[in-house]
DNA sequence: ACTCTTGTTAAAAC
DNA sequence: GGTTTTAACAAGAG
């Protein structure tokens, strides 16, 4: 599931392809994804894709010469954004090499949007719980506000991290994953994060000593930050050429490693449910 | 055919 | 109001 490393790894690569990219004609597959918008194609043929923003896991699509439209994507659990040039798929994102549809559109393409340069953008989404959703400026201020701060961003305040958790009794698991308090985090880097900083999943967040919250706070960008730098874990950069795969997967130390021991303690990896939602940790070295 | 799982969010309940 | 719980989303796996 794409979280922040994902997405920022997406726009990264989307950027430079979509730039002056004028779109010609739109397949909307299932309107479901535009915001059963029924102006959907007529309000953006014939624009140009200017720059993607990002914040938390929105990506934030601007275009040239109208300051008022905006396109707001979230991958959700599926979504996939597939560009292709002279029909090769280029860049894609969300899932991992085998899950991603070759043959494009596929029976998961949502929306497709075809450009006068001949290049196409396919949302892909199986479960069709994404969407790439028309927004003016003032909608995009208000999705924004939703936000906390990014922990990998530079004005990350560890005062303010500690500030913040001392204020609630939920699990500190539950809190790191509120999009409202800290933008960016899911499943797999919350739990990569608390096994980094040797706190319990489990443990309530105001129960976290200052020593655990600024260890935290430090691993939540760090882990994030080391993420990026490799394409992410659920993200496949890829060309048929055979261009590189990134893959944080091989980094991971507790999500998914249930079973396994502990590469700092030796004790076995746990995997329990945490409010709805799987949740790996160690029990020798976590607390 | 049925249940379970998945991450996120909005709504409802407390 | 903060917070916890629940439901819903859609499809696939078993």
């Amino acid at each position: 599931m794409p979280e922040l490393p994902e997405v920022e790894t997406v726009r990264h690569q989307l950027q430079d392809k979509l730039a002056g990219q004028v779109i010609e004609s739109i397949e909307v597959y299932s309107a479901k994804q535009t915001g059963d918008d029924e102006e959907y194609e007529s309000k953006l043929i014939g624009q140009e894709f200017a720059d993607i923003d990002r914040i938390g896991k929105l990506l934030i699509f601007s275009f040239a010469d109208n300051p008022d439209l905006f396109l707001l994507g979230h991958l959700r659990m599926t979504g996939q954004l597939l560009f292709t040039s002279s029909n090769s798929l280029i860049t894609g994102g969300g899932h991992s090499l085998s899950e991603v549809d070759l043959d494009l559109p596929s029976k998961h393409t949502r929306l497709q949007f075809n450009f006068v340069s001949g290049d196409v953008l396919y949302f892909n989404d199986m479960r069709k719980f994404g969407y790439l959703k028309i927004a003016s400026a003032s909608e995009v201020m208000v999705a924004k506000s939703k936000f906390g701060p990014e922990p990998t961003g530079a004005n990350f305040d560890c005062e303010a991290f500690y500030q913040l958790i001392q204020s609630s009794h939920r699990p500190i698991k539950t809190l790191l994953l509120d999009q409202s308090k800290i933008a960016g985090l899911g499943n797999i880097y919350v739990d990569e994060s608390l096994f980094r900083a040797k706190v319990s999943p489990l443990r309530p967040a105001c129960d976290v000593s200052r020593r655990q919250s600024d260890l935290l706070c430090k691993a939540t960008g760090e882990v994030m930050r080391e993420s990026i730098a490799v394409g992410g874990t659920t993200f496949q950069n890829f060309t048929d050429t055979g261009g590189q795969h990134g893959n944080f997967r091989d980094y991971l130390q507790v999500f998914g490693k249930q079973g396994d021991k502990c590469s700092r303690c030796g004790d076995v990896i746990k995997k329990t449910k945490l409010g709805g939602r799987g949740t790996h940790f160690c029990p020798g070295c976590q607390n």
